[in-house]
DNA sequence: CTGTTAGCGCGTTCAG
DNA sequence: CTGAACGCGCTAACAG
């Protein structure tokens, strides 16, 4: 393996002069500069960024924490798209980045846990789908040992930014949309899962909403399952104008039920996942982007190790009107 | 951070020797192992893997190789589970892993590929979704530089060893089962993508059951695509006796083309999703569990790196009859 | 602006 | 069976 001390006998130059052009220390002329980059590329040198991790204790080295589970494949898709961002950016900005579950977290203390992160030499992690009963995260969160960015949780401190969408709003606005449009008065609303924080977000722009427009409102916990939100149409919806869901998951659950009871009511979702073999119905629906999310999250965690400030960050989203094709189109 | 030297002073010995216990190493005296298990748990002590990866140079870090798509969420599942299973077991045997896209590996020659990996300090990997077009990835198994692991590709070395279920057996044998039950004599088959190493394991299955049975079969190119497998069954299956399809998804489209059809035809799948949403009808499918797959692949990545010779493992499957209910159920 | 040097935490000879 | 010493590849003061 060619390392930088081969470069440096190559270039003619000391072993930290290296380091300093790879890394874009100012202190470097431009000749050296030049003579260094030459060498790197005849040599093909590619920085050892374990080595570097270990020297620097403050590397590039980060960790992502996914909530796995097997009830949805929509979750799984949610999941590869943060992934997929998250990954991405990482490689972009120099960044190794190691895959973690919570259920590897379960059952430990917070000093286990931090134990094991320091032994991975991570100096960051990205947080995906907290929930409020989280313990040992909100501890470790509290701790400001690392560079941490979560996602869809508004925690703010010294090393830990939040970036988000405004659930509040999102779930306000497409409500709204929909409700607009079809002149509503009543609405049935099929909450997420209980303690989740964009449950409570989502809840409060229903809320708001309601209260704002003088709308009948009655809430039912639906739990992200299809399933539920299926049976909870069918026992509530006859007497409500629009079924509003906290996911489109459930929207599709809702809108089955709807079909089968045979009668109309707008639905909305959020999320706006891929979901096929539904027949052609169409729903006001939450896009959100998961693999900018966690592109962006990457940003801030670079942001944040290099020094800045924990603060919030608001990305937005779109309210589309999806239509649940059939396979035959 | 608690390191190896806190130890060693705590237990009264050397560094070497804690490292010698922590390794588990013969040289060492009951007494002296003792003493320094104890020093580990007082001190809370957990070694620092970038350290020993950088020291070692034959470390414990892997890299899994991951085919991303945006295609279909089957695929999604399937991805997770493969990335439950190979980072479950690999916390167990103490391996890290890092997540690697196949976009990643795009436009690059072998050589990068290979310094990355090695830039990396990466000693193995398991390489999951491989088609006969990777040439790089071919070349890099051909180098051995690397202790690798394939999924469902017959490929052996001296450094690398194949995981897979028999995918021609699996294919004869629950295509023999439904045409057993059902009294067929001519065959639709809707293969998936065409060089996929599973593909073609598959088609040998139907082809030899065909030939022993002396059945009538055809084969059209489904290329794992619902869609696809939905159309093929529209044009052809009314005058077979049953679709034999190389995924369950391809099934499902089939399914639904006969229902619309208002045809009866037995169908079997491959692989053992959880479909959700389709209308209750029975079909024959290949229960893969890709969590174990993946966990036997680490459990060979790790005997790999540990000295051993590469291999072929069979896993084994199981027939099942899938019921594909509605949500009502 | 450049080079020397001391670690980071651990694995590994090689004397004792 | 144990321990001192060196090195993995790189970063970060500190001199020059």
């Amino acid at each position: 393996m060619v390392s930088i001390k081969d470069v440096a006998k190559r270039a003619g130059v000391a072993i930290s002069t290296v380091s300093k052009v790879l890394n874009n220390y100012p202190n470097v002329s431009e000749e050296t500069r030049r003579k260094v980059n030459q060498a790197v590329a005849e040599l093909n040198f590619v920085p050892n960024s374990v080595a570097a991790a270990l020297s620097s204790k403050q590397s590039g080295r980060v960790a992502m924490l996914l909530n796995l589970n097997n009830v949805s494949q929509a979750i799984d898709e949610i999941n590869m798209q943060y992934m997929a961002g998250t990954i991405g950016q990482a490689v972009d900005m120099n960044l190794d980045v190691i895959t973690v579950f919570y259920s590897m977290l379960k059952n430990r203390s917070v000093d286990e846990v931090i134990r094991y992160l320091q032994s991975q030499s991570i100096t960051g992690l990205i947080i995906f789908g907290m929930s409020k009963e989280e313990k040992v995260l909100h501890r470790l969160i509290d701790s400001q040992i690392f560079k941490i960015v979560v996602i869809d949780v508004p925690i703010v401190n010294g090393s830990t930014s939040s970036v988000w969408i405004d659930q509040e709003k999102a779930q306000y606005d497409v409500a709204r949309k929909t409700i607009m449009e079809n002149k509503c008065r009543s609405i049935l609303y099929l909450a997420g899962k209980k303690n989740g924080y964009v449950t409570e977000e989502r809840l409060k722009g229903i809320r708001r909403l309601a209260e704002e427009k003088g709308l009948e409102l009655l809430v039912r916990n639906g739990e992200f399952s299809e399933l539920q939100a299926r049976n909870l149409t069918f026992r509530y919806a006859k007497r409500k104008d629009v079924v509003v869901c906290a996911s489109d998951l459930m929207a599709i659950g809702a809108m089955r039920a709807l079909m089968e009871m045979d009668i109309f009511r707008p639905v909305c979702g959020f999320d706006g996942i891929t979901l096929m073999g539904y027949a052609g119905k169409q729903m006001n629906t939450v896009r959100q982007d998961f693999k900018r999310i966690a592109s962006e999250a990457v940003k801030e965690l670079k942001r944040l190790i290099d020094g800045g400030e924990g603060r919030q960050i608001v990305l937005d989203y779109q309210l589309v009107r999806m239509k649940y094709l059939d396979i035959i189109c």
